[in-house]
DNA sequence: TTAATTTCGGATATAATTATCCTTTATTAC
DNA sequence: GTAATAAAGGATAATTATATCCGAAATTAA
């Protein structure tokens, strides 16, 4: 469903944000044992995540990561999808076909819309928050 | 959603079905031609759906694919899928852990557990004939 | 039997995704 | 200022998905 780049991503955005929370700034290596993802190529997610504006970062001893409040409130998950897996999620024919629309839907398509458009909205509908809040009574799940 | 061989097999058998209904076999450079895919490729992808007794094929001249009434009666969209790209479009933890399941669920589980399983019921509750009934209006659209 | 057609199957090539390695840059503590 | 820590960024490697090529086997028609 999602690229592994995009579940790294949800996955350090979610620990991240829980350390964040406690007023904790997280390292590269506390996240990939965390979220259970090969640590250089996590760096690179990273780097993606903090490019992109959903997290910050610090270099330097106590350095780290860590992300905003305003962040976590107000970035929904489709933002940090959108980022990795661009909107093929969501967006275009069920069977490939490039001219395939409501006007000139091939035999899947108004299938696949409402399906498409639940995943959408619920991507869109639940910000980084609204994860974080049914967290709280389980802290293992992000370990694989 | 699905991957590229996905799309082409579903694309070739639901070709197919329209011209075997009409009594027609259809050789690999036809399919390849009408569903807009690479011709080697699509030969692979035809071995496959063969090989796993949902179309039929004759060698040598006046042969080519062909699929069985009853196979488009009871063949369900789920079991070529199932196919090429297995089931982890519908099984398995959206953020990836392994250990994600209803009794120890990840913040999103439940999100995708619905939505997941409308998509795994589109599939299986849909046959060849199905779709190729909705194919008669309009013969254009397996064009890529 | 020969030639033509068509699928089958193995080997290989290309592209995209996933992953690793190493050097540079910034920050902190001493 | 030196050493240690940590992210940033460039280069490269491994793996998987996508795609091509070619010869073999089967079938048909003449």
């Amino acid at each position: 469903m999602f690229s592994k780049s995009c579940e790294y991503a949800l996955r350090s955005v979610l620990f991240i944000t829980q350390q964040s929370e406690m007023g904790k700034k997280v390292n590269l290596t506390a996240i990939s044992e965390e979220i259970g993802s090969p640590i250089a190529f996590t760096a690179k997610i990273l780097q993606q995540l903090s490019k992109n504006d959903i997290i910050q970062s610090t270099k330097g001893p106590k350095g780290g990561f860590y992300i905003e409040q305003s962040k976590v409130e107000e970035i929904a998950l489709s933002t940090v999808v959108q980022i990795f897996d661009g909107n093929k999620l969501y967006v275009g024919c069920g069977l490939g076909l490039s001219n395939c629309d409501a006007a000139n839907p091939c035999p899947l398509h108004f299938k696949f819309v409402e399906i498409r458009s639940q995943l959408k909205n619920m991507l869109e509908n639940n910000t980084i928050q609204n994860l974080v809040e049914d967290m709280h009574s389980d802290l293992l799940w992000l370990k694989r």
